[in-house]
Order: structure tokens, then C-alpha cells, then sequence
DNA sequence: TGACTAATGTTAACGATGTTCACATATAAT
DNA sequence: ATTATATGTGAACATCGTTAACATTAGTCA
């Protein structure tokens, strides 16, 4: 029988717990994560997590950064398979974008929570900035961008409206009863309709 | 002196309850609305909210119908002062959007905090759907609109781009450190960019 | 190896929060 | 006037984030 005696030092606990914030926030949703909840279910005691973050709001900024290097992730991979298959690579990141948020809505909110977060950390920051590189990244193909530092109204444009969409159909009434597919398919459509914008000189 | 002895029934406390929300959500952020504190503000016992409210859930669906009724109504002064003054009805109603949310931010997060609110109350639903109609209403000479039950790929579009960037603004890195002005100033610029996307057959 | 130090985890407690229940008081209806 | 209903109160409960004192292990260096 597993008389399996866990050792009195955890090893990964830091990164246990934001396995932890994962599965509850993908089961139960981003309110139902609880310090107590996720040192429960690593089977460890509510007041460790202070020795690896100074905060509940600590540990969900880690988690933010996280979630959104996924996301980063993600959009990287969509990027690289349209270049290959000779396909928009704008239009592609940006359907992994709202797809991620479609599949993960208890991330892509835990993501831009700026009051339940420290939004000025350092490594968040580095992480937004590699998201919106992609993002950029991703039509530098469709629009010329001679600014490559900041955001060119197009590319302001561009990753509002993939936002927008993406946390209307989280958090908004656009399309509430739709199933994935459905929502995947509105997501085309406005994306096609955006083209257009990107296009003009 | 002001011996000013309050009578037992506060008379109008539901709606005082939303006044209270509203003043310390923008104050210290959406976070800091406790009930206690809310109570405590009105000078009643917290235990009073629930003759009112089933929930603090409840509560705060009514305090977003009452946001997005109240963003609706900035959205409908912009599009009727734009008609008289024959400019973008569109453009006018968009940048109330963006607007409101620079001005209060903490309202228009607690609009879309699916976790947070009963979503599928019916009031709430029926102000985002009035939102929805201004939105719509607002480029309804800029766009021919053929579905006036459903969203269009262009109008999907445009509350996308509208929505978006003022999440972008309140909850994400876009513009962090700048003037509301500036801010102001580059939500015309994409405006201005969504154009051509609008226009397009 | 063995002893000291730092890191990591635990237990027990604290104040604050949402919520409930029995009770108090005012208003409305008969 | 009496009664029923609506509205507000006070005390309590479980749960939450957080802290402080203590326990156990890992790392360092004689």
C-alpha cells in the first residue's frame, strides 16, 4: 500500500502552486482560487506559499506572466506554421489569440486582472512585450511598420480588436450561447473585415 | 447641533447601496467594495444589504446594469451632439466608449466581470443589449446594416476595436504611462485607421 | 564527518469578509 | 387599533489572506 510518506520539503513549490492557480482557475474559475485551495491540493500548508511569494497578489502576477508567455507561445507557433503553409500570419496569430482565450478564459482573464496583479512588475512586463512583439510580428508581413518601437495606429488597430473580440466573447454578451466553432467562425469573419484597414497605405 | 437622529429604515437603501459601490470602486478600485464597507458608508448594518441583494453577486450585477445604462447614455448624448453637428456618428460614439472607460475605469471593469455578476440576469442583459444598439445606431450611416437582429462582421469589428483598446487601456500595458489626452489622441488614430474596414462593401 | 547557517515547511492565531438567524422596529393593510 | 409585512440590527459562523514562533531539512565549511 502507498504508505508514501511526502518528505518535509515540498522541492517545486513555487511552481507547483501556479500549477495549482492553473487547474482551479481552469476548473472552477479565477474567483475560486484560493492560497488555501492550492496549498490543499499540492497537499502542503496554506502558509508556505509566503516563503515563494510575498503576496496572493505575487503569486497571481506570476501566473499572469505565465499565462501570457503561453499565449506568446502559441501565437509564436501559429506564426511560424502560416509562414511555412504560405498563409496571413497576421490573421493566423491573431485566431490563436482569441482561441487561446476561447479555450482558457480563466488564463486570458487572469491575465489583465491590473488590480489583482503587481502590472508593474518587471518579468510581467517583459512577457506583455513579447506578446505584443508577436502581435506586431504577425502582420509585419501585411502593414509596413516604420516604427518599431511603438505602436502605429494599424498596429493599435490590429491587436484592439483581437483583444476586443476575444474579451467580448470572455467576458461580454457577443455571442453567448455559440458553441467554439461558432465563435472561431465570427472570429474569421471580423478579421477578414479588418483586413481592409490594415491594407490602406 | 446636528443631534440628527437617523430613523430605524433608511429608506432607500438598495439604490444608496449602488451609490456607495460606485464612490469606493472609484476611489480605491473595484477590489476594495466589501460589503461592510458599503454598509458601513450609508451608516447601516452590513447584515442590511441581503433585504435588498440575495447576494454581494446580486449587488454587483445591478451596479453594472447601472454602469452600462450610464455608458450607454454617454454613447447616445455623443451620437445625437454628432448628428447635429454633422460629424462621424461613429467615431463621436466610439471615443464615448473609450472615454468612459479612461474616467472610470473601475465601473467599466465591473461591467464585464462575467465571475463576478449573474450575467444571464435579465436586466443586465437588456442594458447590454440597449449598449449594444447605440453601437450599432452609431455607424448606422456609416455602414448599411441589413441584420439589425445580429452583429454584422463590420460591426462585430468595430465593438471590437472600440471595446479592445479600452480594455487595453484600463486592464493592459497600451499607453501606461500617459496622459489622458494622449490616450484620447491615439484612440482617434485607430478610429481613424478602422475607417477604410467600415467603408468597405 | 560534524556543526553551524540558511532555506523551507508547519501550526496556531489574528482581523476582515460574506452570509445567516433570531430579533427589533417601522410601515401597510384590514 | 390590531395585525401582517417589510426593513434594519446584533451576534455568530466558516473561510480567507496573512503573520509569528517553531520544526525540519539542505548547504557550507571546519
Amino acid at each position: 500500500m502507498s504508505k508514501q510518506k511526502r518528505p518535509y520539503h515540498h522541492g517545486h513549490l513555487a511552481e507547483s502552486l501556479l500549477d495549482a492557480v492553473d487547474e482551479i482557475a481552469n476548473q472552477f474559475g479565477l474567483e475560486a482560487v484560493t492560497l488555501r485551495a492550492c496549498a490543499k491540493r499540492i497537499g502542503v500548508s496554506p502558509a508556505s506559499a509566503f516563503r515563494h511569494y510575498t503576496d496572493k497578489r505575487d503569486l497571481m502576477t506570476a501566473f499572469a506572466t505565465r499565462a501570457i508567455n503561453q499565449l506568446a507561445d502559441a501565437m509564436e507557433a501559429a506564426k511560424t506554421q502560416a509562414l511555412a503553409n504560405d498563409k496571413n500570419a497576421f490573421f493566423e496569430v491573431g485566431m490563436a489569440y482569441i482561441t487561446f482565450a476561447l479555450d482558457a478564459p480563466a488564463l486570458f482573464r487572469a491575465m489583465w486582472r491590473e488590480e489583482t496583479i503587481y502590472a508593474q512588475d518587471e518579468r510581467y512586463l517583459a512577457a506583455a512585450n513579447r506578446l505584443a512583439a508577436y502581435l506586431k510580428g504577425g502582420f509585419a508581413k501585411t502593414i509596413d511598420d516604420e516604427d518599431p518601437g511603438s505602436f502605429s495606429p494599424q498596429e493599435l488597430l490590429a491587436w484592439s480588436s483581437v483583444h476586443g473580440l476575444a474579451s467580448l466573447f470572455v467576458d461580454g454578451p457577443v455571442a453567448a450561447g455559440q458553441s467554439r466553432d461558432e465563435k472561431r467562425r465570427r472570429a474569421r469573419e471580423m478579421l477578414t473585415a479588418l483586413m481592409p484597414a490594415l491594407m490602406a497605405k
